[in-house]
DNA sequence: AGGGATCCTGACGGGACCTTGACGTCGCTG
DNA sequence: CAGCGACGTCAAGGTCCCGTCAGGATCCCT
């Protein structure tokens, strides 16, 4: 159904939510800390967060700093603080929800499926065709004349990215951010050398881009 | 700000709602019941609506599934009830949110700012139109006849800081310091060098410009 | 354990971009 | 009318960025 990152230190809290969550048809994934936190929310792009303020390692409002710049899905708070200056903080720090512990976990799945729905009713086309292959976002597949084109993840990333702010320009960070995680931001070499692999295996004429603009200094464009 | 319908028959927590919501930039609209709560969804446009669940005419639940069809932003549901299925229930039929009375203003607000968040990072392209060329800040692109116009980065900086205080006049200072950093207010160079490279590119006449004008000494002004 | 695909990394050539200075023109002022 | 300042234009130099390629490391599946 769609991706749940579960950020507690609580193990027998993460295995009950895990089980939960599992239940209702979601893939979940977990992180006992606010360093792992940051680690997979880039690597393995889920769908909407679950965040426990109390972390060993770092504050949860600065999870959700180092979060919210790239991370555009909705943000569920937990905590055991209860006073509403901790809510206020946390909300205004880019929180979707704040959650009191303890929680009633039908509750909380309630809350989930609210913010999941706002997701999906936004969602526009997940289908986008050009005159040379057509791509479907939802179906993480291209088609092209010949057939299914074979993308690696990172390529498909990439172009997932793109394709979902055609027309846009997508700015290197931008793209560095959701695909490599925020430490690559500098990394620009990646887009050098997959932008090349998209081309020849998705354009006509690779050397001449019909559909991935490059706009130097800036970042990458995807025009139909 | 934004604008705000208000659902509910408690005069007086209605007052404090409209006082509180007004001071934090608000335009505020109130309902006392659910017949007039849905008449008033749908002559005000409000961007979020406050529903109190224990209404006169009707039970809150009912108001949301006559709202849902039709109105897309953000409902906070205000409830006396604290009972996980009741929360449970109205969260599945749409609402955004649950607060339970009595509830702490402040935390309303942080709520409300959260919801509201979401719709701003939805925002249409601001577009400026002129008759001869169209500027997309959003998607960072200029459309001329031909179609797109290339725009180095310092071109588009530049052109960007005059279309966004279009029709006032930028100083030559600001310019500067916006593109270049603050130390380089002294280059007006610069300035001269690029509005000419942009009147090129832009202006149906270059040498006799009609969209960047030059205010000597002090600035330069766009106007469509 | 082996093979293949995928990813990271560095280097290099070419081209685009930014900077800089010189020169001509226009308008205002003494 | 002469002088001055501000603006527009142009070209050249140097820097930075992009596309390309290949080698090596890593991971996954057999």
């Amino acid at each position: 159904m769609s991706r749940v990152l579960v950020v507690d230190d609580d193990r027998h809290l993460l295995r009950a939510l895990r089980i939960t969550l599992a239940a209702a048809g979601h893939e979940v994934v977990t992180a006992p800390d606010g360093t792992t936190a940051l680690r997979e929310a880039a690597s393995a792009h889920p769908d909407v967060i679950v965040l426990d303020l109390g972390l060993p390692d770092m504050d949860g409002t600065e999870v959700l700093a180092g979060l919210r710049p790239w991370f555009a899905g909705p943000v569920l708070v937990l905590s055991a603080r209860a006073g509403s200056n901790d809510k206020i903080q946390a909300l205004d720090a880019g929180a979707d929800d704040y959650v009191t512990k303890p929680f009633d976990m039908a509750e909380l799945l309630a809350r989930l499926r609210a913010a999941l729905r706002r997701r999906v009713s936004e969602g526009s086309d997940p289908v986008v065709v050009t005159e040379h292959f057509t791509v479907d976002l939802a179906a993480r597949q291209v088609l092209a004349d010949g057939g299914p084109v074979r993308l690696t993840p990172t390529e498909w990333a990439l172009l997932a990215e793109l394709v979902h702010n055609t027309g846009r320009l997508v700015s290197q960070r931008q793209l560095l951010q959701s695909v490599w995680g925020p430490a690559y931001e500098r990394e620009t070499n990646y887009l050098r050398v997959y932008l090349a692999q998209l081309r020849r295996k998705l354009e006509p004429d690779p050397s001449h881009p019909r559909y991935l603009h490059t706009e130097p200094g800036a970042g990458y464009r995807f025009t139909p």
